[in-house]
DNA sequence: CGCCGACCAGACCGATCGGTCTGCTGCTGA
DNA sequence: TCAGCAGCAGACCGATCGGTCTGGTCGGCG
């Protein structure tokens, strides 16, 4: 509305986003986001009572982006086919980003071991509903057996890509799932 | 040779393994470890000059008796489809463990984010030897160009299993696996 | 006007971090 | 015999951690 910057609230969620994803959650300090997001202390706390409830914001922030812009990429194809593919496609397109570090639900397991810990309840939760996702447009595509596999192809091949720093993983399996849909 | 203890080195390097895998890195301080490991801060510093070098010698270690298993288990099969095969439930069984947090080098990867980092060094390294052992036991099943595909699947399905704590995900890989050796 | 709540800067807290240092015991091999 | 080194316990270092508190400046609203 105004022509000044963004509230703080906005400001932290972003840094956080950034700085998160960047250098992991253990590596990123609240000092460091506070500091970048040009926020006091002060109002940190007001907003979020400790970091894990910010690593939460930022877990459920970024799957709300995540697949608005995979549904978004998903939807300007025609034929179900090529929808199922547009996943692989928009996950390429997702590597040349010089700031790709993976997914970050499966970093995020890695730093909080506890399994009733609030962020890995939000890690299961995005999972179970992108596995549904594709899941469904494997149905649309007239392949219901499918699903599953192809959603653990993604997984396997986005950590490998992580690993490896190239699209070959992504390419590879995206040759895989094109056969099982002309098959 | 003596009726003693394991030498301070390798109680150190027991301690990290447990410690690093079921925490992780970041919030494995040194102290626990030598605490735990029943060493002097004095002697873990004689053996690993830096907390790094430690993650270092776990890696690799991981991977060493990692492997040493995992071709065991391998080559207790005949026909070169159920070495195949053997990789999944192998997993399963590893799945069983209390202790079952993922993949260990997938974990790494998530913690270190400098891509020449001494440990991301590592985990590439021990990824394309996993990948090049799966790719040569499907070449022998006579299937030359399924390897990487069923890489990928295993390192989606691992990653998933960690998330969802059951071994669907790796059942259903192992499915995808058998169709594709039939077919 | 006067009050309240948002926001600010930054001091401050106890705890813990990775890492060093001191000072000691006890084994070993020249 | 004695030097040297492995190992021990634990104090100690500066830095940083997550989190709290103080004190002050604003704008909006009754």
């Amino acid at each position: 509305m105004a022509p000044d910057e963004h509230p703080p609230v906005a400001r932290i969620l972003s840094t956080a986003d950034r700085l998160f994803y960047e250098q992991g959650f253990g590596a990123t300090g609240v000092n460091q986001i506070v500091v970048e997001a040009e926020v006091a202390k002060d109002s940190f706390y007001r907003h979020f009572p400790s970091k894990e409830d910010l690593v939460v914001a930022y877990l459920e922030n970024r799957h709300e982006a995540f697949s608005a812009e995979l549904s978004r990429s998903v939807e300007a194809r025609r034929s179900p086919a090529k929808r199922v593919l547009a996943l692989f496609d928009s996950t390429a397109d997702w590597l040349q980003a010089t700031d790709f570090r993976g997914c970050a639900f499966q970093n995020a397991l890695a730093e909080f071991s506890d399994p009733e810990s609030a962020p890995r309840q939000v890690v299961r939760k995005v999972k179970s509903e992108q596995r549904a996702y594709i899941t469904r447009l494997c149905s649309e595509a007239g392949h219901k057996s499918i699903g599953k596999q192809v959603f653990l192809l993604l997984e396997g091949a986005i950590s490998q890509a992580a690993i490896r720093r190239n699209d070959k993983p992504v390419c590879e399996a995206r040759r895989a799932v094109k056969q099982w849909l002309a098959g």
